[in-house]
DNA sequence: CGCCAGGGCCTCA
DNA sequence: TGAGGCCATGGC
């Protein structure tokens, strides 16, 4: 990208050689013996590895205590789950209610996380979709998307990230960072709700799970590092494509 | 101390 | 269909 605007395709190409890769979803993921960590806490393996209903119960806790916060609180709340035993959904659902409100209390919300936690993991077991089959050689179905945005708690950001993160399925994830990126970077799309940005990026670059993966990783990373919501310009290696720095300079 | 984080739901126009 | 209020902790 010389002269070339910034769009989805050389953005992720930009991000990548600057950061390097990311690694997957962010998770302890202790249980899943084919997960190595490298020195930062990521994981290595950059393949696609199917999950059981252990993992994809920890995927989408973490996808839901991360609602609005912070994931340095959600991790404590995952270890926490983990060290008392809280590590499938039929023991969150026969839990008792107060200790696993104190288990996940780093998240904040944690009334309102408790419900959600407990109603989309209930719907999972009434539907089939998630069992205590640790161990077991079959794999958990995969629901859809409207499936998921039918559960109390479970938005279009989370659902995505259960589909992308737990199933592996090309769903690509708008979050808080996505939008103000594309705003600062991308600012002649007049993107506006969530749909919005989420066609734009399945529509302006590939299909593929792999990416859309390592993408949405870089994209936090980014916004972490540089691209906060008071933005640190004048470190950044994208200041002169970027509007924001254009416009406060 | 104040600000804000990888949202989503409800209410009220 | 959009704006505003609410939920709550921990890091900086």
């Amino acid at each position: 990208m010389k002269e070339e605007k910034i769009n989805p395709e050389n953005l992720y190409h930009t991000l990548y050689r600057y950061y390097g890769p990311q690694g997957w979803w962010p998770l302890t993921m202790n249980s899943c013996h084919n997960y190595e960590k490298d020195s930062r806490g990521y994981h290595k393996k950059n393949h696609i590895v199917k999950h059981d209903s252990t993992d994809i119960f920890e995927i989408m806790t973490g996808a839901i205590l991360t609602q609005n916060t912070a994931w340095k609180n959600v991790e404590i709340s995952i270890n926490n789950l983990k060290n008392n035993g809280i590590v499938t959904a039929k023991k969150l659902l026969t839990g008792e209610e107060d200790i696993i409100k104190i288990l996940i209390k780093s998240s904040g919300y944690y009334n309102q996380k408790y419900k959600k936690l407990y109603i989309a993991f209930r719907w999972f077991l009434e539907n089939d979709f998630l069992g205590d089959n640790s161990g077991g050689n079959t794999l958990p179905p995969k629901p859809s998307r409207d499936e998921l945005l039918s559960i109390w708690g479970i938005g279009e950001e989370t659902a995505d990230s259960i589909l992308l993160y737990a199933y592996n399925s090309p769903s690509f994830v708008i979050d808080a960072y996505t939008k103000r990126i594309t705003e600062r970077l991308i600012p002649d799309v007049k993107l506006k709700i969530y749909k919005d940005y989420k066609n734009y990026f399945e529509e302006n670059i590939e299909r593929n799970t792999e990416l859309y993966n390592e993408y949405h990783a870089l994209i936090v990373k980014h916004s972490v590092e540089l691209c906060r919501k008071k933005p640190v310009c004048g470190e950044c290696f994208l200041r002169e494509k970027c509007s924001y720095f254009t416009y406060n300079s």
